[in-house]
DNA sequence: CTGAAAGCGCTAACAC
DNA sequence: GTGTTAGCGCTTTCAG
């Protein structure tokens, strides 16, 4: 800038003003500048820029793993629409570790990110609670209901409950009555409502959940999904329907089911949650709870750039809902 | 710091020597220094400290789409071993947009990142070109060969004709002799070179590649491979085998040949490319050459560590290889 | 309409 | 062993 400066024989704020804007600045001399920025190659410093205006455009998205297909997706519609504002984000994987979770929210906030968002996705919130009484800078979190620790951040949630109660429901429109649950990991917040939503269904309905049809797992990956599948379907009195409280866990239980010679869904039923994009390709084609990931992103940057706009704003609470995608993973009604 | 440095009654200097532990301090005054960090709960503002330095502790990693499940596992990666190194990760998304992959490449200069991992992917290095005369920031671009424009910089490649080959090989052993081509999209390097292959087995072979079984895609999504696989299936002369360009499309098309009736491999064998994580548990669980999605993390990160610390070493090139993974989708050798 | 100067928070060179 | 100072590249008062 300072080179540019002196070919343009102007000012080093009167070049900041025509690269920023931020003045009238004579047709002239603006022309000068210009003329010495395409000369000379210059492109603003934006570490110098941020530090100086105490704003990086820079978010930080801390997820669990961003291979997950799920995550995936959020961190793509969540990048797209960073990039609609001018704004970059820096990616960070927690393995679900509850120290990585508190070492990225510390890193990112001594990169003084605009704000963070927040999807780590386990019940235990202390490493997100601890740093939360330290620092103020704006936050969203999705997933995972802060009223428990009675938190001011942000917090946008999907209604696993309701999500699970309409597959499960689903499932029992369908004639089916032997309803097992791969329940996924107790440390998930996610899995943990859907479990509630589908024991609320299952009472409703009036039916009993079979002692070990509810299943937990390991974590959310296929090869719990199979090897789950594999014990419900050594009990004495299998399931007929399979309510997965993800569609990874999901697609490695059919492929159970299929090394086992049943056929799904005549001889037993699968829905899924998530509608992540291969579940439309699987054989058959899994049905499954779709979440609403492209809203899910839009709605947390924006409930975010509102705080960072406005930090005395009172903290928004967003719940939306999953729906029902039917494919033929559980068959027609008969 | 300045707080601290009061706090703790010392310099702003010495402060900074104790936190970065680059000079002596006196065990007294360490201790004070740490106590009032601890008092105040101070965070080094990195924004200053890399400016300062001329290092930000940051690389980008350009990519097509980061929701695409093989970029998803090259990111995850990328992302494992720079946290091993310190480093934060930007992740930016082209769509394959030229425009875009400009962009970010300007965006990633300006935020002065320490390097950058650019996976374009697409057969047109205009844009890289164009940014490569402008800034020698260290850089290294992944799968795309830049001998083409003789271009100086480190270069990560995979021997996708080698890949193709042995996937075309593969099934030839396997009695197969019509084996069609879902090509992938016209702009994709990694394509085009799969394709290479293809032809070039069917050559030493002695097939001939039929009017039509070479079937190029506008994307590497399952829809394509989808709607491939159905016109090679309306073909007079259908082909037996197919071998796709990548899983995604493979996936896809075993979903066409199980809506046309056929069953797989028996009446059409399937490779795929890539060996993303779900193929295992596709129905039935697919062929494919596997990338090796850790090591090209782990070169291509430590590629761009040996430029930063050296930016005058010569630029290296390496190539790895693709493993063909056996699985279901090709039946066993009659 | 434009320039000078201060300062964001930090580190490195130079003093003592 | 420690303090002082300059300055990274930018933006923003404050003058004029």
């Amino acid at each position: 800038m300072r080179d540019v400066a002196r070919q343009a024989g102007v000012s080093v704020a009167t070049v900041s003003h025509v690269v920023n804007n931020t003045r009238f600045v004579s047709e002239e001399a603006s022309q000068r500048v210009l003329d010495a920025m395409e000369a000379l190659d210059y492109r603003s410093n934006e570490l110098a820029r941020s530090l100086r205006r105490g704003q990086t455009n820079t978010i930080g998205l801390i997820l669990i793993d961003s291979a997950n297909p799920y995550f995936a997706m959020v961190g793509r519609h969540v990048e797209a629409v960073l990039y609609e504002h001018n704004y970059n984000m820096i990616l960070c994987n927690t393995e679900g570790d509850p120290n990585r979770e508190e070492l990225y929210l510390n890193v990112l906030r001594s990169r003084q990110v605009d704000g963070i968002i927040f999807y780590g996705a386990r019940t235990d919130l202390s490493a997100l609670q601890r740093y939360l009484q330290t620092d103020d800078r704006p936050i969203v979190v999705i997933d995972q209901d802060l009223s428990a620790i009675g938190s001011s951040v942000p917090n946008l949630l999907v209604d696993n409950q309701q999500g699970a109660y309409i597959a499960t429901q689903h499932l029992y429109s369908l004639g089916h009555e032997r309803i097992a649950c791969l329940a996924g990991p107790a440390n998930s917040f996610a899995a943990l409502e859907r479990v509630r939503g589908y024991k609320k269904a299952m009472e409703e309905i009036g039916l009993v959940i079979t002692d070990g049809y509810l299943i937990p797992t390991p974590d959310f990956h296929p090869p719990s999904g199979y090897d789950a599948t594999l014990e419900l379907l050594a009990l004495p009195q299998p399931p007929t329907a399979i309510f997965s409280c993800n569609d990874l866990m999901a697609i490695g239980g059919m492929s159970a089911a299929h090394q086992q010679g049943l056929r799904v869904p005549q001889d037993l039923a699968f829905v899924g949650y998530d509608d992540i994009r291969l579940s439309s390709y699987t054989l058959p084609r899994l049905t499954t709870m779709a979440q609403p990931t492209r809203d899910m992103a839009e709605i947390a940057v924006e409930m975010l750039f509102e705080r960072i706009k406005n930090p005395q704003l009172p903290p928004r609470k967003e719940i939306l809902s999953s729906h029902l995608v039917v494919r033929d993973s559980c068959g027609a009604k008969s």
